[in-house]
DNA sequence: TTCCCTACGGCACTCAGTGCCATTAGTATG
DNA sequence: CATACTAATGGCACTGAGTGCCGTAGGGAA
């Protein structure tokens, strides 16, 4: 069980190549001409692989724009799990949506380009509902530790679609609007939820 | 402008079949083998068509299993604009995300089926991210009037997502617990939001 | 060197989806 | 009835994603 670091030295023939530079080669040409405009063969072309080693690196195309997003997933749920018990869950929640989507001022352009590539080509829209799944599911198991429920009963589910939902429409917003700041609107969109849902309810209200 | 109800005399080839009745036998097949096993090859033979014909009363295999929705987001629509402007949003909202998902009992097998098809299938999953897209802009739509705002503004967005979510959280129980009550499991989803996103700020919430 | 192990990549195949176009089956008109 | 017009059908060929199979290349270990 050797997790060396780089694990430099393995038997068998060293990879050609990484998800990581594989992703970042695939990723230009998609912004560059587009999603639908690129087809596996040219980026296995312009990667020096063969297609048929594309698809050992990734399990198709629709994956390679996300990068290493379990990582991410496990960074969030590293820090829900930082998060002291005494700070409310709806506090929590917010910190921890603004907190997965902050980064280095550096690396904004090329975030937003990804985004812009995700999120606006319907194949990707598509597909990315099954990355969700799993962000989903990184909220729901924290709400329900908080709770003291189960991770797929209705409460923890229905919170992770929320915050989810809060993410998403910010997205949204900050590639039609580039000169908004996405944490703010993330931030904006928890209060705007909180708005409408604590609005007062009529009489017979459960 | 014949909008004759049934249009009975057109000029040209007769239809062979309508999408409801290929719609049937596709959605049969997927209850029967499961949607992946089913090609479209199969869905063209069982009903008597080419493989081409197939391709003219759906856009893809993925939109088979849908129906037709868009009539169904037609009368959402229509719920939504009934509701008298005294009612509060968040009632106005959830009456018509509950009215949206209300089925005679004799339709709830099938619909049931329909769901554990269009939730249970990966395939699906992701291709239904366009689907709700729709759905949501109508609750969008709907929040903005309401609010005066813009219809890709934030807040209507945001809450568009929290809508589909209290609803996809509810189907996911409802499929999972076939004694539960769709109808009161998206109540519950409406309630248990309110519960985690009106608990207190802490202060310096804006 | 030889052995072993792992990654590579070519080939052939399935299936979804599309453009093209000849054919079929209707209605309208003389 | 014959002809003209129109719209749906469906065969054919093609593209592109994704997969199983298998021989080969390139690395470390004995």
């Amino acid at each position: 069980m050797t997790v060396g670091r780089k694990e430099a030295a393995r038997v068998g023939r060293a990879r050609s190549t990484t998800a990581a530079e594989l992703g970042r080669i695939g990723l230009e040409l998609f912004i560059e001409r587009g999603f639908d405009e690129v087809t596996v063969d040219e980026i296995a072309a312009a990667a020096g692989i063969g297609r048929r080693t594309f698809f050992r690196y990734f399990p198709s195309k629709n994956d390679l724009p996300w990068g290493d997003f379990d990582a991410m997933l496990g960074r969030m749920r590293a820090h829900l799990s930082d998060i002291p018990a005494d700070i409310p869950l709806y506090d929590a929640l917010r910190a921890a949506v603004i907190d997965f989507n902050t980064f280095p001022d550096a690396e904004l352009p090329l975030h937003r380009q990804r985004m812009e590539v995700l999120l606006r080509t319907p194949t990707l829209v598509a597909h990315s509902a099954l990355r969700y799944q799993s962000w989903r599911q990184v909220i729901a198991d924290f709400v329900a530790a908080r709770l003291g429920v189960a991770a797929d009963a209705l409460q923890p589910q229905t919170i992770g679609w929320a915050c989810l939902g809060i993410s998403l429409a910010a997205y949204d917003q900050w590639l039609a609007h580039p000169e908004q700041v996405l944490t703010d609107l993330i931030h904006q969109g928890f209060v705007q939820m909180r708005e409408v849902f604590c609005s007062r309810a009529v009489p017979g209200d459960v």
